[in-house]
Parts: structure tokens; C-alpha cells; sequence
DNA sequence: TTTGGATATGCTTTATAAAGCATATCGATA
DNA sequence: TATCGATATGCTTTATAAAGCATATCCAAA
């Protein structure tokens, strides 16, 4: 009847803020994601094609903002040394994703609603 | 009993996607209550220190993927010109702050649930 | 006590998005 | 038909965040 012919969606982007800063997003996880799986800052940076500077910042301000580190650093030992997550790193990754995901369910159901 | 001490709080951004880009953000509804205060997409730049080249650009972009155009553009006239928001223009902003609102509740009450 | 590969950090370079500049064009009004 | 302040648009400059480079430091293991 109307000439609703395009299709619009919606996008978002979410993130968990601590009251001295940006604490967790979508960066963030990722890099945390793959320092479990690479075993150090290092080798995650060069994995997701960033730098090591910047994702050694990332680590240092995340674990200035979490109640308990995020990320162990690992100096020296047979490998000379590495990183890995903690407790707290893994669970920040599932809270997140959760997150993210119900988040996701509510956008699309209202999109639904939206008559643009 | 735990050491919870540091305040979290859940951040977000959302827009709408049109199949060929990016529609409707913050930046841009904010562009169209400019205009529709300053009755010109020159000034409505000037207010909120954009660029005019980016501030048209936005225009152009959002009315190519909008079903109605949200701004009209008057060329002459006794004040050399302007423009003005459509009636879909008016709606557009109203949606979307329905749509940021309603979001913006839902992570409030979903930052309740989270324990970081 | 030497080795190794990582962490840690200052300093320089680069990439690029945004701003800025210049100028042509528009057309209702008077 | 001259005027006016806006729209329209190519081209150049600037600002700045990110990347890159260089190098010192760390310490468990062998």
C-alpha cells in the first residue's frame, strides 16, 4: 500500500565502563580471547594484526580497572616469559559475551517494531 | 563479604543500518535537530562546529538511503536559501530517541544483573 | 651465570579521516 | 535581471591516533 520499499536493521555496539574509564568492549575481548590462546601479549597482537604496544596498554589500563587482574604477566622461564588469563579474565569474556548477546535478541526484536 | 568495591556500568551505541550503509546515528539526528533549529544546514554545522563538507555529506548520505528524504534543500529565496526538515525528518529523530531510550533501560536493568 | 623470548617504555614515523579553503552554482525575491 | 546567502564540490592542508622502531629490563630454567 505505502511504498516501504528499504530494509533497515540495527546496529549496536556495547561496552562496560568503570568510573576512571572505558573497562571492557569488543577490542578488548577479543584480545583477551586470544591471549588464552596464544599464551602471550605478543604473539595475541600479532594475531589479530595490532600492535604490541597498544595491546600491552589495553592489559595494563583492564587490569587497572578490574578488581582482580584480568591477565597474569609471566616473566622469564624456559620460554622467557608469556601471559595468560586469570579466573577473572575468563569470566570477563563469558559476562561479556552474554551481554552482548541479550542485547543483541532485544535490538532485533525491536527493529521489528520500527517502521521507518 | 567479597572484595566488590569498583562501580561498573554498561555503555552502548546504536544506529540504523540500511542494506547499502549506515543510516541514522547520534551524529546524524543530532545534524537534523540542528537544521531543524537553524533552518539551514550551513548554521546547523557552524552550531555544533562541523564541518560544512561533512555536515552535507550526512545529508546527502541519509536522504539517498531513506525511503522519504529527511531534509529538503531550498536553493535561492529571499535569504539566499536553506533547508528544512521533511515530516519523515521529523519522525526519524523521534524514533530514534524512542529506540536509544528503550535500549538505554534495557542495559541499565540488565547492569543490575552483572557481577564483574 | 648464561640463555631466551617475553615484558616494558620512550621516541619517531606514518596513515588517514577531518577540517579548511576556494569557487562555481542555484533561484525566489524585490 | 541583479542580489543574496545558501547549496554544491574539487582540492589542499592539518590534526592526531595508530603503528613502528629501538632498546632496556625481567627472571625461571638449565
Amino acid at each position: 500500500m505505502d511504498s516501504e520499499q528499504k530494509k533497515y536493521s540495527i546496529g549496536f555496539r556495547v561496552w562496560i565502563k568503570e568510573e576512571n574509564g572505558h573497562y571492557l568492549g569488543r577490542g578488548r575481548i577479543t584480545l583477551l580471547e586470544q591471549i588464552k590462546t596464544n599464551g602471550s601479549i605478543t604473539k595475541a597482537a600479532k594475531a589479530m594484526q595490532m600492535s604490541y604496544r597498544q595491546a600491552w596498554q589495553m592489559v595494563e589500563d583492564m587490569n587497572k580497572l578490574s578488581n582482580n587482574i584480568l591477565v597474569e604477566k609471566i616473566l622469564g622461564g624456559k620460554g622467557g616469559g608469556g601471559a595468560k588469563l586469570t579466573k577473572a579474565g575468563e569470566e570477563a569474556i563469558e559476562i561479556f559475551y552474554l551481554l552482548e548477546e541479550k542485547i543483541k535478541n532485544y535490538t532485533e526484536k525491536l527493529s521489528k517494531e520500527i517502521n521507518l
